[in-house]
DNA sequence: ATAGGGTTAG
């Protein structure tokens, strides 16, 4: 039943060492961490030379010692010199082991309290399921759990909670549930280990109604539940609930600002991202490197690089996080030079480079068709920082190569990548195939992506869009009726902007909102002035089968086309505009934008499916490059 | 003396 920790425990002294003991000093190192009775003589005799008192010894190892081997009497009378052990020096001893790097010793110990004649109580029982929960060694914890009840200490709330927090922990949720259920008394610390442990496995529908029943909620309970939300992918309702938490009173903590920045950062809420920001300023959060870097995250995906870039500067210490969101970020601003060179100074003052931050330098590469740079860094990765590349990072070389037209070379990546390729990476091949019209290649990836990710209309919409491109419209025809006959749904785009606090959202050919006439004239006076300047209607971005005359009346409806025209209505001029979509900026709304922003002299900015497009004086930041 | 969250990419 008993087994000994694998930690180089040797239960016998080494009777081959010609020296004595009392010859040798131990090292620092063994004057805490003996583990063997020769070892512990050792340190006795180094105390007795130096002169050192007894009562110096770490007590809990010469417990160790002493429980594992009881042979061996030496170690039990150092023990009986210094105190004489009760239940209180043992559960000290099972603390120490449980909090340490070698938690199996706690659980060790326990099993050997039992031949000391000691009997373990409810503090002796919560080191041991620290242990447990440590090592997610759930069998030991039904054991634990086993003796909790034997002992009669089922009533006792801190043992039920570590017990339900371990089965959850270790995937027993059925277990954890069952335990919850029966327990006679619970406390907000029950019900808060119950939500966080559903919000892990994404049950938040789980999570949310144990919130909604439990009788007080903690700041900690609002918070799990608002991160929650945004791991979920739904930061609507993380910010929903933060508007709650502030309503009843309760105040933020770190925790919090970290989650509801995150959830600003997925909707691009800047005005709420700022006020956070104040808030933690206030609250004295300023030195915490969590929360500037979900600020950096934050700043950056609602477009604002240079208050990304502040933050990133103020902060006194970095992380690797820091770092790569910055690099990231820099990346899909399409600033890749910048994104490059805070890669070698970060180099440079040795901070360490991980897999997320050779995915933001890749991407870095493929936004601005840097070949070279990109397979130099891919190879760089494995060479000189032992990283392995993960399938994000041949999705990025794929991309880099379709982008910049080197098909075949993507192709032959594919066919000699060393991991299975996934939809993202026939994707990314496909892309390529619609911008350099290579109809082979196209259908050689959907035949993969059909097989691969057969619900993702995305793939198909492209495919249709190269036969209608090269006007065989047939084809065309027939991919839109073989998402129909197969359930694919075209992802309905729509764009959204934020204006007094409110978010307006748009869809294609969207008439339901309360201005949709103001809109459509102001797109008409946008229209006229860019057409002096030489826009075309591109058509050939709608893809049905209608007159030209109507396929401008759906170009004209675009989604990103009505939230710049009511952005330009709302807004004071001077003022950017920043809108969001959902899927990428099509072709013609691009085009126009660009000639948008140098008539009426404003800053637009679009942050689409990938990156972000920053149009001001006739061009953009992407170089029309996407 | 004992219990419960965090950040980059996807």
């Amino acid at each position: 039943m008993l087994c000994f920790p694998s930690s180089g425990l040797h239960l016998l002294p080494h009777h081959g060492n010609s020296h004595s003991p009392t010859t040798q000093s131990p090292t620092p190192d063994l004057l805490h961490n003996f583990n063997t009775p020769f070892e512990l003589k050792q340190v006795h005799a180094h105390l007795i030379k130096t002169n050192t008192p007894l009562s110096t010894l770490p007590l809990s190892r010469a417990a160790f010692v002493c429980a594992l081997t009881p042979s061996f009497a030496y170690a039990q009378k150092i023990l009986e010199r210094v105190e004489k052990p009760d239940i209180v020096f043992w559960n000290s001893c099972l603390r120490t082991f449980a909090e340490g790097d070698s938690p199996i010793d706690a659980i060790l110990l326990f099993y050997k309290l039992r031949q000391f004649d000691v009997f373990p109580d409810n503090f002796t029982c919560s080191f041991v399921l620290k242990a447990c929960t440590h090592l997610l060694d759930i069998l030991n914890g039904r054991i634990v759990h086993g003796y909790v009840e034997k002992l009669g200490l089922q009533s006792n709330l801190f043992l039920q909670n570590m017990i339900v927090h371990l089965y959850a922990l270790c995937g027993a949720i059925g277990d954890a549930r069952l335990l919850f259920e029966k327990m006679s008394q619970r406390d907000v610390v029950t019900w808060n280990i119950m939500i966080s442990q559903l919000v892990k496995r994404r049950d938040i529908e789980g999570a949310y109604d144990l919130f909604s029943r439990m009788p007080d909620r903690s700041v900690r309970s609002w918070t799990s539940m608002i991160a929650g939300y945004v791991q979920c992918g739904k930061p609507k309702e993380a910010i929903h609930l933060f508007m709650k938490m502030e309503e009843a009173g309760m105040k933020p903590n770190e925790l919090t600002v970290v989650a509801v920045l995150a959830a600003c950062a997925d909707l691009g809420a800047l005005d709420l991202g700022r006020r956070v920001h104040v808030y933690s300023n206030q609250s004295g959060f300023r030195r915490n490197v969590h929360i500037s870097n979900t600020l950096i995250d934050m700043y950056l995906k609602c477009g604002c690089l240079a208050n990304a870039r502040r933050v990133f500067e103020e902060m006194e210490e970095r992380t690797i996080v820091s770092w790569s969101a910055m690099i990231a970020g820099l990346a899909m601003h399409g600033q890749a030079e910048e994104a490059l060179r805070l890669f070698s100074e970060m180099i440079q003052i040795g901070v360490k480079p991980n897999d997320v931050t050779f995915i933001g330098l890749l991407h870095a590469c493929s936004h601005m068709g840097m070949i070279d740079k990109g397979r130099e860094f891919f190879g760089s990765m494995t060479r000189d920082f032992g990283i392995i590349p993960r399938i994000e990072h041949y999705g990025c070389m794929v991309d880099l190569f379709s982008r910049a037209g080197l098909l075949q070379e993507a192709y032959e990546f594919i066919m000699n990548m060393p991991i299975k390729p996934n939809g993202v990476v026939w994707g990314a091949l496909l892309g390529g195939c619609k911008v350099y019209k290579n109809i082979a290649l196209a259908e050689e990836a959907i035949r993969h992506l059909s097989a691969l990710d057969p619900l993702n209309d995305g793939y198909y919409v492209v495919l249709s869009n190269i036969y209608a491109e090269a006007e065989r419209w047939e084809d065309s025809a027939k991919v839109r009726k073989f998402m129909k006959d197969h359930g694919v749904k075209k992802t309905p785009g729509w764009s959204s902007i934020m204006v007094d606090g409110v978010l307006h959202e748009f869809a294609a050919g969207d008439e339901s909102h309360p201005q949709a006439e103001e809109i459509f004239q102001m797109w008409g006076k946008l229209l006229q002035k860019i057409k002096i300047r030489g826009y075309v209607p591109k058509t050939s971005v709608v893809l049905l089968d209608i007159e030209e005359n109507e396929k401008e009346t759906f170009l004209f409806r675009h989604s990103e086309k009505l939230a710049l025209a009511f952005g330009l209505m709302k807004t004071p001029s001077g003022r950017p505009i920043r809108i969001m979509k959902n899927l990428r900026v099509c072709e013609d709304c691009h085009a126009a934008f660009k000639l948008i922003s140098e008539t009426v002299d404003r800053e637009i900015v679009v942050r689409d499916r990938n990156r972000f497009h920053c149009f001001k004086d006739g061009s953009c930041t992407c170089r029309d490059y996407w």
